[in-house]
DNA sequence: AATAGATATTAGGACGTCCAACTATCTGAG
DNA sequence: CTCAGATAGTTGGACGTCCTAATATCTATT
């Protein structure tokens, strides 16, 4: 078993003999994040696939689906996924012609749009739902214990990166 | 902790009660990998905005920087960073564009292509790490325990990945 | 040696993310 | 009541990632 050398690894050697030791571990954590953060995405997108939808899609859907009314302001729904307005337009531009959701005036305020989800929209959302659930969430790959620590520690993260 | 909700927690919870308790915590899991790269990927993009390189570049930059020769064919450097090989042709464009890396014959194999630091990117090489080195990976936002967690739980999670 | 299959790289296109700039609408200070 | 400033959303563009398809070259099998 004599796999290759891990990148990162390799990489925290090169820091600390270019005199780097203290910036090591960070520099080690953070590319750990990336590339884990690539994995994860490509098994999450390939299970949504054969539902014609993208992470970033399916998250504006269970928002949706998730709310009171069904619908959510633009607005609110780029501030709770944490992402730009125009990624919203985007999502919900790409759900609307599939007919998962659709835009509705705003009751109130004539500046805002809400988003409503469709019926077909959450018969999507619940058949992703039990496919990600069912081949990603429940065996994401670590152990209980890892998953744990995981949430905990990134949890911190996202806290003191003031994301909520 | 008077803190708004975590969107996070807030869909923990909807999941424990839609019955995918199973799943709950895979989904925290992942989804908080999802906003911690967003954070990371920000922060660390804001520092090398000014040495007019992306990350995508940087790690590119670095591989050759490390490398005996001072260059590696394409093929290596999508390896090393996991990446399709139409990121690296995109990246080493730019590279090259911008005069930091140059295109090379390879000595051997007519198909490949060997890409070379150039003196010009060796500098923006140690000053973009410096100034990372300084604003970021030092003090990346987490306690040095918890930056130790976050390094061996996604390493083990990559290894199980077969990313090395 | 000839050729079928594998490998290295590039071109074109889809998608998500961000930024800057623009329109429409709301809100609050005077 | 008015108007400057704030807010909601969209458009257009840059960039990174992936996929598919195409070209060039190597390699191994017959």
């Amino acid at each position: 078993m004599t796999s290759p050398t891990d990148p990162i690894a390799e990489a925290t050697r090169q820091w600390r003999e270019h005199g780097w030791a203290d910036a090591a571990a960070g520099m080690a954590a953070i590319t750990s994040l990336m590339r884990a953060h690539q994995i994860a995405l490509a098994r999450v997108e390939a299970v949504l696939k054969p539902h014609s939808i993208t992470f970033a899609r399916y998250e504006v859907l269970m928002l949706l689906w998730f709310s009171s009314r069904g619908s959510l302001p633009m607005r609110v729904i780029g501030s709770r996924l944490q992402v730009h307005p125009t990624s919203v337009t985007n999502a919900v531009d790409r759900l609307e012609d599939a007919g998962l959701v659709e835009r509705q005036a705003h009751p109130t305020d004539r500046r805002a749009t809400l988003v409503a989800i469709t019926d077909a929209g959450r018969d999507v959302a619940a058949a992703a739902t039990k496919d990600l659930n069912d081949h990603v969430f429940t065996d994401p790959g670590l152990t209980p214990e890892d998953v744990a620590a995981v949430s905990t520690v990134l949890e911190t993260y996202r806290r003191n990166a003031g994301d909520f």
